[in-house]
DNA sequence: CCGTTTTCTTATCTTATGTTAACGTTTCAA
DNA sequence: TTGAAACGTTAACATAAGATAAGAAAACGG
């Protein structure tokens, strides 16, 4: 199990959405586990069924697709957050995606079969289920209206201005250029533009 | 009050999600409203908070953002699937976009208020809020994965093999060439390369 | 039924992006 | 410390997309 302090962070983050009682919280504590990554190390591999989630307690991690056996980098986690191979889990299907840690990372984690015995425990865990898929809903439904109606050099305009700017920092852009739907060398040439303006 | 068979159909379909037990749905029966749409009537409005949330009875609708005065249509809705402005829904804030009818239609409605109430209520229909939130993030993910990694070419030839083939039958193709993320006259080019094919 | 509007295609031109390759720099591991 | 790999930029070329305009066909409304 995890430390007292830890797991009070973990609580404090969990509670943006809903206020835990503490009889709800109690069920959770004994199943978290404390896992640490290296660099490179796989959170999620692509063609397995997703097991688990996660609370990023230290470290980045960036999620990929691989296409052409190209990997196709789409999203990154932070400090502080929650993560998982969402759609894998619940789907139950095989993960499409990868989640692979770009640097060495320290992390909580429990089991997606323990959340779902949450869901069916307490109405309080069913209610946090529920606002963390209309979060992740949010973020997607912005990401995609960017996608759909700015131009990539928008987009990367939008990204740096954002307060998500912290990807920026000791990300490699050729990742950040995948993110935002474009080449590396076309984010550079971006990069070069913005710069004379 | 709805007739009983457009209720029932309605059940039928929200139970694709989970399973209702009659006290359960008795909770939303009385709440239900049956409204007619002209075409071109809005359901929702950019700017206004959404308020209700639908399901389609008949007929087809587009969703929209403006950009630069120009309407960006990024989602249809058809027969027996839920509608809504989503975002301004669980957000609370006004809605970024709009919902405009492309046909007559027949809706069943209810207020985001009431299905609050029912989350509050039963932890039957907050489960049900919360797989909801998750097929729309499923759908979301899928859509953002295809914008990220697949040319337009490619977007549309997925779209024509795809189940939602029905989209293209009676839309006019300038709003699918906003759905796939380019310009009518590009759609007009793409199509006419795939027939060389 | 007719005239207007919408829709789709086609053409032209401009511009941004993808692709490939080369180069210098930095990072990393042996 | 050193050699290899990763990274970012730049250049050259081919291609696809955006913008604009024009025209034909279809849909629509009065």
């Amino acid at each position: 199990m995890a430390a007292t302090e830890t797991i009070n962070l973990f609580r404090q983050n969990l509670q943006r959405f809903v206020v835990f009682s503490d009889e709800d919280w109690d069920l959770i504590i004994p199943r978290l586990e404390e896992k640490k990554l290296k660099k490179n190390q796989l959170f999620a591999q692509e063609g397995k069924k997703a097991k688990e989630i996660a609370f990023v307690l230290e470290g980045n991690l960036r999620q990929f697709y691989i296409k052409d056996g190209e990997e196709k980098t789409t999203y990154f986690y932070f400090e502080n957050h929650l993560m998982s191979s969402y759609i894998s889990c619940i789907t139950g299907h095989p993960s499409q995606l990868s989640i692979e840690a770009l640097t060495g990372s320290r992390l909580l984690i429990f089991t997606y079969t323990v959340l779902q015995s949450l869901y069916a425990q307490s109405k309080q865990w069913e209610k946090f289920g529920r606002l963390i898929a209309e979060y992740i809903s949010f973020g997607l439904e912005e990401r995609m209206v960017g996608l759909l109606m700015l131009s990539p050099e928008e987009r990367y305009y939008q990204l740096i201005q954002s307060n998500k700017q912290k990807i920026l920092e000791r990300i490699p852009q050729h990742y950040i250029a995948n993110y935002l739907g474009i080449t590396p060398v076309s984010l550079s040439r971006i990069r070069n533009r913005l710069l004379k303006k």
